[in-house]
RNA sequence: AGAGGGGUGGCCGAGCGGUUGAAGGCGCACGCCUGGAACGCGUGUAUAGUUAACGCUAUCGAGGGUUCGAAUCCCUUCCCCUCUGCCA
């Protein structure tokens, strides 16, 4: 959620913010004016809501000393009625300044490039050269069929389209590189977690999928619960509603977790291969952050990310994405791209967010410093997208028969 | 799923209709004491909104009701614990 405050007291300046992703003036303009109508309405109701607590005391006083009461008791049954209805339009004001606000993205920062998608996006700069194949490189798909590593087909039939079934030494690989990225987080200082694949939606809320985006979240009948779209929800959500202390910061987190997306909005995309399913893995970072650190926090976890792909010999590049591409609870993001040589594209496979105070603020994860409590910066960052790290193995690794060698790292995690 | 018990501040725990935002304890912070520390003593210590500030308002799992007045009474709901059942 955005400052509202801060809209209020410079509402030109966090207006043209917001231009950036797409945020009309006049959707700001009607947030600003919900946000005053609140403040009206609350002084109206607290002011008389005031008057009849003193009254009540003083009838307590009253009956005490067995004074009469009765002109109080008229008073106060007037007062009554006044109180409800103001009661409920201060609610009312609540409601809807809320059912609003929590549709607004989070404000780019002002080093996000200007656009409208990713065609935009500013190349940071590469890493590893793509290597020269004296043959014609073939796509994972192809690969992952014939070295018996991927079925597709019982996929669909065990779940639906989107749905693959790993086996044999492609199932090993997965493994082997979750265990290889958890590892080499925790090294970086990032904590291992075990989580709940489901979460509750206030937790949801809190990292902002919800409400906006509940469409592309799988929800279990009867429950107030969903399958987790990624692991930042569980590891950012850990202290929700909590005051940390200010010297446990930064708080660094690492997951692996299968991660469920119903995909709402990519029809058409991407629908051969590995590259879009309902279900993948992802081990994940995420940081709690003094305000102060997290821009420092944020290089550490990009550089750390990058790492990996560097470590596997994969080539890759970083962006930066542009506000239009920008996704809503971000203030900046880099995207890291693998090289995929068959489908010569660079292709994401890892996106690192500061959130800033945005999540912070919904999820009301707060640190206490000199006896004051602000809102904490929340981080998190992919490393990595674990199915997309196997098939960049695939294709960068396959030879002129599509043998597929295991990169050295990975070795002695098989 | 059935029966019972319970949800109060960072934690434990009292309160069961009116100066209670909440006793007491622990923890924490600061001060005194000490050569230094422990002990001891003193002071302070919930969150959010609003205000220049004093203060005011809300919050005792959540929602609703009774009442002039609710942490306290009633209803609904969620969650936790124990026992029984089921189960990796």
């Amino acid at each position: 959620m955005i400052d509202l405050k801060y809209l209020q007291n410079n509402f030109d300046e966090a207006s043209m913010k917001l231009q950036k992703k797409g945020v009309d003036a006049d959707t700001l303009k009607m947030l600003k004016d919900m946000f005053a109508t609140l403040k009206e309405s609350n002084v109206a109701f607290e002011s008389t809501k005031a008057e009849q607590n003193r009254l009540s005391k003083e009838f307590g006083a009253y009956k005490q000393k067995g004074q009469d009461t009765s002109e109080l008791k008229a008073k106060l049954e007037a007062l009554k009625s006044e109180i409800t209805k103001l009661q409920e339009s201060a609610r009312n004001a609540e409601e809807s300044l809320e059912n609003l606000a929590l549709t607004i993205p989070n404000f780019p920062d002002d080093a996000v490039p200007q656009g409208a998608d990713e065609n935009d996006n500013v190349e940071i700069k590469k890493v590893l050269t793509p290597k020269a194949f004296d043959f014609t490189p073939k796509e994972h798909w192809g690969l992952g069929v014939a070295n018996g590593w991927i079925d597709f087909e019982r996929g669909v039939k065990l779940a639906k389209s989107r749905f693959s079934v790993l086996k044999g030494k492609g199932a090993k690989l997965e493994r082997a590189l979750i265990n290889f990225f958890l590892d080499t987080n925790a090294k970086a200082g990032f904590e291992e977690f075990n989580l709940p694949l489901m979460n509750n939606s206030a937790m949801l809320l809190g990292t902002g999928q919800l409400p906006k985006f509940g469409d592309d979240l799988f929800k279990i009948d009867d429950e107030d619960l969903y399958l987790i779209p990624t692991a930042e929800v569980p590891l950012t959500n850990l202290y929700n509603d909590e005051i940390v202390d200010v010297n446990s910061l930064p708080i660094l987190m690492s997951a692996y977790t299968p991660c469920f997306r119903k995909e709402a909005g990519s029809a058409g995309r991407d629908t051969r291969g590995m590259i879009r399913q309902h279900q993948f893995d992802k081990v994940e970072m995420v940081a709690i952050a003094h305000p102060d650190k997290s821009d420092e926090i944020f290089e550490m976890m990009v550089e750390n990310a990058s790492g990996l792909l560097t470590a596997l010999g994969l080539p890759h590049r970083l962006v930066m994405l542009c506000g239009g591409d920008l996704g809503f609870g971000a203030a900046k993001t880099v995207d890291l791209e693998v090289w995929l040589p068959g489908q010569q594209k660079y292709r994401e496979i890892s996106s690192i967010s500061n959130t800033r105070d945005f999540q912070a603020r919904r999820a009301k994860i707060r640190y206490k410093e000199d006896g004051k409590n602000s809102f904490v910066h929340t981080l998190n960052g992919s490393a990595l997208a674990v199915g997309r790290t196997l098939i960049a193995i695939m294709e960068n690794y396959q030879d002129e028969n599509g043998e597929i060698e295991i990169p050295e790292v990975l070795k002695k995690y098989m």
